[in-house]
DNA sequence: TTGTCTGGTGCAAATTTATGCACTATCCTT
DNA sequence: AAGGATAGTGCATAAATTTGCACCAGACAA
């Protein structure tokens, strides 16, 4: 199938046009694309994006490489902060940060207003949380993992 | 809203229902939670989806922090091996590699059969790729960037 | 307690996305 | 040159996801 520029440029223009606007529909990009001459339906753009891998994160498209920016909440703003995840008995959890992050993380952690913590204290590097129980405590050690995207201790 | 357990622990369910087998609709996901004795409809998993930040990639559902999904085709097996994307006059264009894998990588783009590649040959750690001319050659280039995840020279 | 207010939900409808089928242009093989 | 595969596509339709609306339960203030 050596010549068949017309998908080739298409599915280059796809990806660019990802790169450089925000796209939520294959609708929109079907307009971006005949924008710039392409003739296509709704129907190809469907198989170009799985052909070349897109991702839909957020309601939006992304292209392949993008790493997933668009972080969630105020977590992703934060999360490098943040060194371990570790539980200290049945209901207590230390989340050790970087020095002097540990308020600002706090803050984000007190401002999610996460249903098993029962309250926490900060201080340079060191969060306690208290939750009520050890259930609640695993719970929250499998969200915090998640949401600061680290490996379990 | 502190107690709000159904909710927090179905979330915490479905990123650990996620991360361990293939989900494909929300409505499969609405079966799985149900096995777990989570008694929800699929309209609420669609706004925990949007509220995890649950990414859409190559067909299947995965949690937020999970690394640029299984792979686009055979390139994700090899796109750790290239180095660098170059450029060389209108037309040439210079793929390196880490060492002995340029043969491995070159068959990869042989099989892909671009529609801008005229023609390859490989070295230990070099690839030329032939292109008809430049327009062609920055297309290619794109593409390349792009399936290999590699920022700009 | 009683009246408000708010978050979480299901239902059903609207919107989006995926796909079966048919058709065309090309490429290959003979 | 002819016949038979194949890839790419649009159309129409099926399948999947999102969303407006109404309702309900718990939290709060008076």
């Amino acid at each position: 199938m050596q010549q068949d520029l017309h998908l080739a440029d298409r599915r280059n223009a796809i990806l660019r046009l990802l790169r450089g606007s925000v796209v939520r529909r294959q609708e929109d990009l079907v307009g971006l694309l005949h924008q710039q001459g392409f003739d296509v339906t709704q129907s190809s753009v469907s198989r170009d994006m799985r052909e070349l891998g897109v991702i839909k994160a957020q309601g939006r498209y992304l292209p392949p490489g993008s790493e997933l920016s668009p972080v969630q909440g105020d977590f992703g703003a934060v999360a490098r902060f943040v060194r371990a995840v570790l539980p200290s008995g049945p209901s207590i959890t230390v989340v050790k940060t970087s020095a002097g992050a540990a308020g600002t993380v706090a803050a984000v952690l007190d401002k999610a207003d996460w249903p098993e913590v029962v309250g926490t204290i900060s201080g340079d590097d060191t969060i306690f949380i208290a939750t009520q129980d050890q259930a609640a405590q695993q719970r929250l050690i499998i969200r915090l993992q998640s949401s600061f995207r680290i490996q379990a201790a």
